[in-house]
DNA sequence: AGCACGCCGACT
DNA sequence: GTCGGCGTGCTC
């Protein structure tokens, strides 16, 4: 008799170990690791899905406690050995169980229920009078028409979750013949060939031609360290990654980019179809999962050698990986905000390790922590000074409170204003930059004060004017614009804290004759918002592109010859620790978008702390003197990479219960602190002190050795449970977190 | 996570 | 005397 070694898709802390199943003779053809399988479970032999990661000839489980699998769910594994490793590496890292590891690497159809997808039924004769009918007659109905309209092929659950109508309309619209439910997704190709051009290998500059060769040949030593790209904005790091894939290729072995979700668009994904056509693939959150699970399998058969994506991307299948490169690696986005809380940079590198794979970061701006272990040896460092044939654009910075001195009380300063008029005349594009959507921040009455702010979240709304509504940012819920003081019933109400449409408005009319695109979370909806604004932008059917985040990385329009920053300050008051970090990241990658071709390129930074050194060392492009600066700082407040910060919020309806269990949690931690080793902050409200009614209250716990303090927060931890009733608290652990909140 | 066993209070 | 509360322990 064989035994499977099973790990139950349930995950709790004392479930998380192997369970021994076994495996009757009908199955033991079809089964082998990596597989799903439904086991009985528990004194009611409840089903439940189960992992196989291992086999075994006997056990010491007395046979009588023996029970077998029920039946085998895949025809093809899922995971290899390999992986089982990467989940275990996961596991003890992120402290989660080893079930919601693996489920985390599998492809997400693993995650999901089976599938059914809806096809509008085209070749019904009746089709297009039934659709009509339909449209004017049922309320629900019409709403899964107009959403299949778009999205023919979506699968039930998106359905569901889009349009929140239940089963029933759809199945209904089945009887009537309007749509077809299917299984099986009939396979469609994600990227579109038809409009790529194939592209050469560049002539590589003396700069490049030297990261090219030093990775090429890191790539054939036995032990590969991981080694950072530092190469400034316009340096050309992508046509190195094509040329470095291009060796990796030619042994037979494939790659995989990394990319944060939003810088990746078309262009992006097109440079490496133009280069390798049809062996590229990209996967991304817009794809459905049947969409996302094609190009999983099409990796893991060989049918492609490159996989571009998001973090999850790091989990590709491939038989033979050579290389993993992470793109702007200094990008918050590569930590995973849900459970396992994972850093794709750590995953990559033990991936690389375990399957002797070769790992590059890039950025024109490194995180502090990676330059750090490139200076101190723990990656190679290649940097790049030069922009391929440009030079860097002159950055002006505007002191704010100066313009306000001389009786401006715009948000644009005149500089800025008079560059927009010049490059208007000229033809060329401006870029208007401000990280903050919506139109104003904060709503409140000039009779009374009263500030708008959301009763559930402890936050002021966001007046958004497109559809005249008060928007909280947190929760989402939205009003219609008071007319009057909820307070006192005045009239005059009054916008402050200017947004993206706030700019926009400006824009608009201060430059009537000017052509204005805004881009940001509430304009780029559906499939294709990102791509169709690009390419609005790229096409020159726009003069001035206002927008958020997503605009300051990575885009490449070479008739864009001013940028303007029109509050730089506001990352910089964040209350973190990374605050200069950021602000340097985001200026400098913000400037990067002007003068991408010969026009010398000009940036305006407007803030209200012109001296600060975020600001004037992102002013001369000066990454170095910026890291010194910063690392002295960090040593100096014992900061991450000199310590490490672990998280620890509460979060409930309770906030009495809340903050009693905090109050002994620092009880618990005093007490086994030993040696003084680690150093506690709070408790404290998080930065929002209340979302969605629950009330969210905070602990900072400092510790110089990553494993103690992971230990010791832990153990901790496990000590307030044995001794409160802690229901009605939700737990939200981080090490090293993006923000402090 | 879920289910069973098990030991104490208010009912027919 | 019994029904039912949910505290503790186990699940291949």
């Amino acid at each position: 008799m064989k035994y499977a070694e099973v790990i139950i898709s349930i995950r709790h802390k004392s479930l998380d170990r192997i369970f021994n199943y076994k495996v009757p003779e009908n199955l033991e053809p079809d089964l082998c690791i990596g597989m799903r399988v439904i086991i009985p479970f528990g004194k009611g032999n409840k089903s439940y899905e189960g992992y196989v990661i291992g086999f075994s000839e006997s056990t010491e489980i007395p046979d009588e406690k023996l029970k077998g699998i029920i039946s085998v769910m895949d025809k093809y594994p899922l995971f290899s050995e390999n992986t089982i490793r990467l989940a275990k590496f996961m596991k003890e890292k992120y402290y989660t169980t080893l079930s919601e590891c693996l489920q985390c690497i599998m492809p997400a159809v693993a995650r999901d229920k089976i599938q059914r997808y809806v096809y509008l039924n085209k070749k019904n004769e009746n089709f297009d009078e039934l659709f009509e009918k339909c449209v004017l007659k049922n309320n629900t109905q019409s709403k899964v028409l107009s959403f299949l309209k778009e999205f023919d092929g979506a699968s039930v659950n998106e359905i569901k979750l889009l349009t929140e109508v239940s089963l029933q309309p759809i199945k209904a619209l089945e009887k009537k013949g309007l749509v077809q439910i299917f299984d099986r997704e009939i396979k469609r190709d994600v990227l579109d060939f038809s409009s790529v051009r194939q592209t050469k290998p560049f002539e590589p500059t003396d700069e490049q031609k030297t990261a090219i060769e030093f990775v090429k040949k890191k790539f054939y030593d036995e032990e590969k360290k991981p080694i950072l790209i530092h190469g400034v904005t316009g340096s050309g790091k992508t046509e190195i990654y094509l040329q470095i894939i291009d060796e990796v290729l030619k042994n037979g072995k494939q790659a995989i980019v990394l990319v944060p979700e939003i810088s990746l668009t078309p262009q992006t994904v097109g440079r490496f179809t133009g280069r390798f056509g049809k062996r590229v693939s990209v996967t991304h959150s817009r794809l459905s999962i049947g969409e996302r699970f094609d190009q999983w399998k099409k990796a893991r058969e060989g049918e492609i050698s490159i996989m571009i994506g998001p973090r999850s991307a790091v989990f590709t299948p491939f038989s033979n990986l050579g290389i993993i490169i992470i793109d702007e690696e200094h990008e918050h986005t590569y930590k995973s905000e849900t459970t396992p809380k994972y850093d794709t940079r750590e995953v990559a590198c033990e991936t690389g390790r375990i399957f002797g794979a070769l790992v590059v970061f890039g950025s024109a701006t490194p995180d502090i922590s990676t330059y750090y272990k490139a200076k101190t040896g723990i990656f190679d460092l290649v940097t790049i000074k030069n922009r391929v044939n440009k030079s860097f654009p002159d950055v002006n910075i505007i002191d704010m409170r100066k313009e306000l001195e001389n009786g401006n009380k715009s948000v644009f300063s005149r500089d800025l204003l008079n560059a927009i008029d010049d490059n208007l005349l000229n033809g060329r594009q401006t870029i208007l930059f401000l990280n903050r959507r919506g139109h104003s921040t904060f709503v409140s009455c000039r009779k009374c004060g009263y500030v708008m702010e959301c009763e559930d979240c402890n936050v002021n709304y966001t007046y958004h004017i497109s559809n005249d509504r008060l928007v909280c940012h947190y929760c989402g819920k939205s009003l219609a614009n008071p007319k009057n003081c909820p307070q006192c019933g005045s009239k005059y109400i009054k916008y402050f804290g200017a947004g993206t449409q706030k700019i926009e408005e400006e824009t608009k009319k201060l430059f009537p004759e000017a052509k204005v695109l805004r881009m940001d979370t509430d304009t780029t909806s559906g499939k294709n918002g990102h791509e169709n604004i690009l390419k609005k932008f790229s096409g020159g059917e726009a003069d001035i592109l206002i927008g958020t985040q997503m605009i300051a990385k990575g885009l490449d329009f070479p008739n864009v010859s001013v940028v303007g920053v029109i509050a730089a300050d506001m990352s910089l008051n964040s209350g973190d620790f990374k605050c200069a970090e950021n602000t340097f990241q985001m200026l400098t990658q913000v400037s990067g978008r002007a003068g991408r071709s010969e026009v010398k390129g000009k940036v305006f930074i407007q803030t209200y702390n012109p001296s600060h050194y975020s600001i004037e060392f992102a002013k001369n492009n000066d990454y170095l003197s910026f890291y010194e600066h910063e690392i002295a700082v960090r040593k100096q407040m014992m900061y991450p990479p000199f310590t490490n910060i672990f998280f620890i919020m509460f979060t409930g309806s309770d906030e009495k219960k809340i903050i009693k269990s905090l109050y002994g949690l620092i009880d618990i931690m005093i007490k086994f602190n030993k040696n003084n080793q680690f150093e506690h902050i709070g408790p404290s409200p998080a930065v929002i002190s209340k979302i969605k009614n629950q009330y969210r209250w905070k602990i900072i716990v400092k510790g110089e050795i990553e494993k103690n303090l992971k230990n010791y927060v832990l153990y901790c931890l496990d000590r307030l449970r044995e001794s409160r009733d802690l229901s009605g608290i939700n737990m939200n652990i981080t090490l090293n977190p993006v923000y402090i909140m």
